[in-house]
DNA sequence: CCGTTAACCTGAGAGC
DNA sequence: TGCTCTCAGGTTAACG
């Protein structure tokens, strides 16, 4: 579901909701999301404070004394509720997923609080929950994960050594969270059209103006999409304070035969598979 | 090492 | 109603 701009409006809601609140309770209903959630989940989480909560990439960091951490990532489905526990059908959606119901069978983790509880609920359980429990084991965690998209270490030195003699397209790399982390298939396409570059233009092919837009427009639009609140597909209701606007400025993703948005571009937007992902681009000015 | 594919899951929506 | 098919914001083991 959630790519780094909607991870960080996640990341926003949990620091304003959870910071320095303790758990009392934690209960698994599903232990097996993408990887298993360990036996000692609960111990090790019970009667811990939440000291801070951070983001880096896509994951989710909630952090605890002594190095101990616990990071959460929300795969394709996953999505976090505030229940109040005076009142359980007060339901506030923290994240962008929806489907009209949200069937408590894929209620999978929960953390209660002392006056409300934080419930994970991830239908098709891509999502996972890993502790960590020393700040090298943190560390090591998002080696392969560097850079992230809108780390300085993402700049142009970086995509020549890279992408030098790669027969990799464009748009698999972007998706390529070892190559650079945070960007999902909506942002991928979206980035690419302010690059006007096409998606299927192979790494070494490009050139230095190619790279550095690319290095560019991935900060523009990743930081204009956290300013709007990320991108919320599908129906979304009653989210309060959590609802994304950026999809109201997706200039490609979604929008297959409609006319390109660039001024004097007579092109017409493409829907075309990389890798069994749908990848939208104009036909005119991304060459 | 490199690049691509299939697989992991469930649910919504389209077409018949 | 119901069946089959495709698609979905993510990752990764396995393969050639």
């Amino acid at each position: 579901m959630p790519e780094l701009p909607e991870v960080e409006i996640v990341k926003r809601s949990l620091f304003n909701k959870v910071k320095n609140q303790k758990i009392s309770k934690v209960g698994v209903f599903n232990r097996s999301l993408r990887y298993r959630i360990e036996d000692r989940f609960e111990d090790f989480l019970k009667n811990q404070k939440i000291l801070n909560i951070t983001r880096k990439s896509k994951f989710i960091i909630l952090h605890f004394l002594n190095d101990n951490y616990c990071i959460i990532h929300l795969g394709m489905t996953g999505t976090l509720h505030l229940l109040d526990n005076k009142n359980p059908n007060k339901n506030t959606n923290l994240s962008f997923y929806h489907s009209k119901i949200l069937p408590k069978k894929h209620n999978h983790v929960e953390f209660n609080f002392s006056k409300f509880s934080l419930v994970y609920n991830d239908p098709r359980r891509f999502g996972f929950f890993k502790l960590i429990k020393s700040k090298y084991e943190l560390d090591s965690f998002f080696k392969p994960f560097y850079p992230e998209a809108l780390d300085s270490g993402f700049n142009l030195n970086y995509l020549k050594k890279k992408l030098k003699n790669k027969s990799k397209n464009i748009k698999n790399f972007l998706l390529d969270q070892n190559f650079v982390s945070g960007i999902g298939n909506i942002y991928a396409s979206e980035i690419l059209y302010y690059c006007k570059l096409n998606p299927l233009k192979k790494g070494k092919n490009l050139n230095i103006k190619n790279m550095k837009r690319i290095v560019k427009y991935t900060h523009f639009v990743l930081i204009k999409a956290i300013k709007r609140g990320g991108s919320t597909i599908k129906d979304f209701k009653n989210a309060k304070g959590s609802i994304g606007n950026f999809q109201k400025e997706f200039k490609v993703y979604e929008r297959k035969n409609l006319k390109c948005l660039r001024k004097n571009c007579d092109g017409i937007i493409k829907k075309i598979n990389i890798n069994n992902r749908s990848t939208f681009y104009c036909n005119n000015c991304q060459k």
